[in-house]
DNA sequence: CCTCATGTAATATTTAAATTTACAGCAATT
DNA sequence: AATTGCTGTAAATTTAAATATTACATGAGG
C-alpha cells in the first residue's frame, strides 16, 4: 500500500493557506521553503487541487486562496485530487502469476474481492477527517509565531 | 500510501500451501513459478510468516505447511508479519518542513492526530478478512484443475 | 515593457523494491 | 559419510517509481 507523501506536503501548503493567505501572498516559493519541497512539485500540487475547486491561484501575479470551507476538503478529496485512482494503486499484486497454475490463474479475482473491501474502508476513514480537524489540532498547539519561513 | 505487493504474493503462497500442501512438496522454486516472483524473494517471504508462527518449513528437504487454522490468519497478520512497521509507513510524510515556519514546526504533530485514526481504521479493515475469507472466494471459481505450474 | 509568478515539459537524480548471484547449513537417501 | 535437493541469508545488480532540476512559454500588475 502507499499513499505519498505529496499528501502531507498538500495537507501542509493548506494550513498555510488558511492561516497566511490574507495577510500574505503565498507564492510556490514560499511553500517550498516552508515545506521543504521542491517549488515545481508544489506547483503541480496546487494545480491538482485547483482542479479540484479546492483553492484558486493568482496566475502570474501569484497568492492562493482556499474555495471551500475547511469542514468540506476531506483527506480523501485531497487524496482524490493528487492522485486519482490512489485506492487502486494502495495494495501492490504481483503482475505475473502463472497462467498454468490454478492459483495463479485466480488470485487476482480472489485478492480484488478482499482488496476492495479495504478500500471502501479506508475511503470512508478519510472521509471522515476533514482540513477543518487538521486546523483545530493546529490551533490547540503552542508557538504559531511566525519568526520567519 | 503504500502497502507492498509481497503481501498478494504471501497470500498466493498460503492459499497453494493449504490447497496443495499435503499432496505436494511446495519448495521455494515451485512457488517461483506459480507466483513470477523471484525464488529468493519467496523464501524471504515464507521465513517472515514462519516466524510469525503461521506456516512451517521443512529446512533440508523442503516443502510448507500451515500452522493455523485459515480463519486465525487475518490480512493484518500476514502484513505485520511481513513489514512489521507498515502502519506508520502507510502515509508519508515530507521530512524537511522548515523549523522556522509556525506550520512547518508543528506539521508533523498534526498530521499523527488524524493519520493514526487512519492507521487504527485500516488496521480494524485488515483484521476483519481472513485467509478464510479468501480460500471461500478461491472455491467458488471454476476452473482449479492443475494442468501444471 | 519589465518584473515576478504560474504552468508545464523534458531530463536527471534519488530512493526504494525486487532480482540475481553466491554459498553455507540442513535433512533425507543411498 | 557422501550425494542430492532444498532452505537461509548476505551482497551486489537491476529496475522502477518518486522527486528534483532545468528550462522556457505565458499571465498580470506596476
Amino acid at each position: 500500500m502507499h499513499i505519498s507523501t505529496k499528501c502531507s506536503v498538500a495537507i501542509h501548503c493548506l494550513v498555510f493557506i488558511h492561516e497566511y493567505g490574507e495577510k500574505t501572498k503565498v507564492t510556490s516559493e514560499l511553500l517550498s521553503r516552508s515545506t521543504g519541497v521542491n517549488a515545481v512539485t508544489i506547483r503541480n500540487l496546487l494545480s491538482a487541487l485547483k482542479k479540484d475547486g479546492i483553492l484558486s491561484i493568482r496566475s502570474g501575479t501569484g497568492g492562493a486562496t482556499l474555495l471551500c470551507p475547511p469542514g468540506e476538503i476531506t483527506l480523501y478529496r485531497i487524496c482524490k485530487a493528487i492522485e486519482p485512482d490512489f485506492l487502486s494503486k494502495l495494495i501492490g499484486v504481483h503482475p505475473q502469476p502463472s497462467p498454468l497454475c490454478p492459483v495463479g490463474r485466480n488470485i487476482h479475482h480472489v485478492l480484488e474481492c478482499s482488496y476492495q473491501k479495504v478500500r471502501n474502508d479506508l475511503c470512508s476513514s478519510l472521509k471522515r477527517i476533514t482540513l477543518e480537524d487538521l486546523l483545530t489540532d493546529y490551533h490547540g498547539l503552542p508557538e504559531k509565531n511566525m519568526e520567519s519561513v
